[in-house]
DNA sequence: GAGTGGTCTAGACCACAAT
DNA sequence: TTGTGGTCTAGACCACTCC
């Protein structure tokens, strides 16, 4: 499929939707790698026969959902999972002074298991499959401010809990390096809830005390839920900012 | 100002940029009604001396920023505050199934008042200023869920407290139909807080029980602070859906 | 200097809404 | 039928990066 003036699929769709699926499937199979460069649009344009400006359109649309990065005078970028990406879209906990801070963290557990009801039905997996758990405490500016649990397929990321204390701030990065696996988008549910005797005691609170709990699932290239996170938070000190635009 | 070709402003700035910012001024100084028609693409043009494309970006740009909905074959609307937009942009409670629903409201207080030094900060008004203040109990299925502090300028919105028990559910479109203000955006702040005894009344839950506090701020066309408003909600049977893209 | 994406233009045709 | 926005094309020039 060359030629895509006149297509053969069942395609009502505008040319540059076609274009931008295309080339989706493309980088979610690996044919880029993140961080390496696409074919220029004239490049891209010449292989499908049709005008650069209908790849044009394409692209933006896919940098607009940070699938790439668009640079003038250098390229087109598959997307990476830097610190700055994680912090501004995967970070939302700011303090009280309005400041954005990165966590430190320290692993409390990193082992195998076997999937949970709810983490087998979150991660799409049969119940009892086997799974990763890390079990965090993140500080805020040395202060105990967050309980953090993360479940992920065993067989989508073989050998993580290997990692151990080991594991980097920002495991989005490893996913991507390690396995391959790039997180695309995500949803959070929040509800406050009240601190059990082991929260209260890894947070150094009141048991009792309300915290923030978010639970986060993350969604891969291909649109698959590869990750279940659920975080408690301690918001005496920090709030989760939400802009609504 | 007719022609664009070459600004005298001190503009490196894109031309379509320019043309975005002068119809989002016009937009903003009611020149537009909300529900309106804008001029069409070809009549901008002509007026500003560009091309169809460039006027085509700038009003693409501004239908992102959702100040104008585009209708093919129809033309390019000023946005209104429909219950849907209400929906879909400022409201982020589901119940536990995953649906969405609309609250009812009782009014419990809506008076006049003088601005205290958050509120006073928050709106950018002198403290002691003239406001109004709103509190509502609003329920969700029956479900006392959610008590709601909502305070504007007086002066922006005079007899505003005349409403009373007759306030609209969505007050953006009050806000919009009777003042003239639309409501572009807004921020949230969300912390986990126990519940007080007011609250536990309210709300029928125990004192002490965690709630989820929001805290939103809600920004105008001309990107000035127009509303405070503070929430807390009763999370046992729902929760807050932010979704990370 | 060569190559890239960003902007701007101009024109053709299509899909859709209103009449 | 008329007019609107949506798509697609083609070409020119600009700003930027890299060699």
């Amino acid at each position: 499929m060359t030629s895509a003036g006149n297509a053969n699929a069942p395609a009502f769709r505008p040319l540059y939707l076609q274009m931008k699926e295309t080339l989706t499937q493309r980088l979610a199979a690996g044919e880029w790698l993140p961080g390496a460069l696409l074919p220029s649009e004239t490049a891209l344009a010449r292989e499908y026969g049709v005008s650069q400006g209908t790849i044009r359109k394409a692209l933006d649309a896919m940098a607009a959902e940070r699938l790439v990065v668009r640079h003038q005078g250098r390229g087109t970028e598959v997307a990476r999972h830097t610190t700055e990406r994680s912090l501004f879209q995967f970070w939302h906990l700011y303090g009280s002074d309005g400041r954005r801070q990165l966590p430190t963290s320290r692993v409390l557990e990193c082992r195998r298991g076997r999937a949970r009801s709810a983490e087998a039905e979150t991660l799409n997996l049969e119940r009892g499959a086997p799974v990763v758990r890390i079990f965090r405490l993140r500080y805020l500016g040395n202060r105990p401010t967050l309980l953090e649990w993360i479940t992920v397929s065993a067989e989508r990321f073989p050998g993580l809990e290997r990692f151990g204390q080991q594991l980097p701030n920002a495991v989005y990065e490893l996913y991507q390096r390690e396995y391959r696996v790039t997180v695309q988008r995500a949803s959070e549910e929040l509800r406050a809830v009240a601190a059990d005797a082991d929260d209260a005691r890894h947070l150094g609170i009141e048991k009792g005390a309300p915290l923030l709990e978010i639970r986060r699932t993350a969604i891969d290239l291909e649109n698959q839920p590869v990750e279940m996170r659920v975080s408690r938070c301690d918001t005496a000190h920090h709030h989760y900012l939400n802009e609504l635009v």
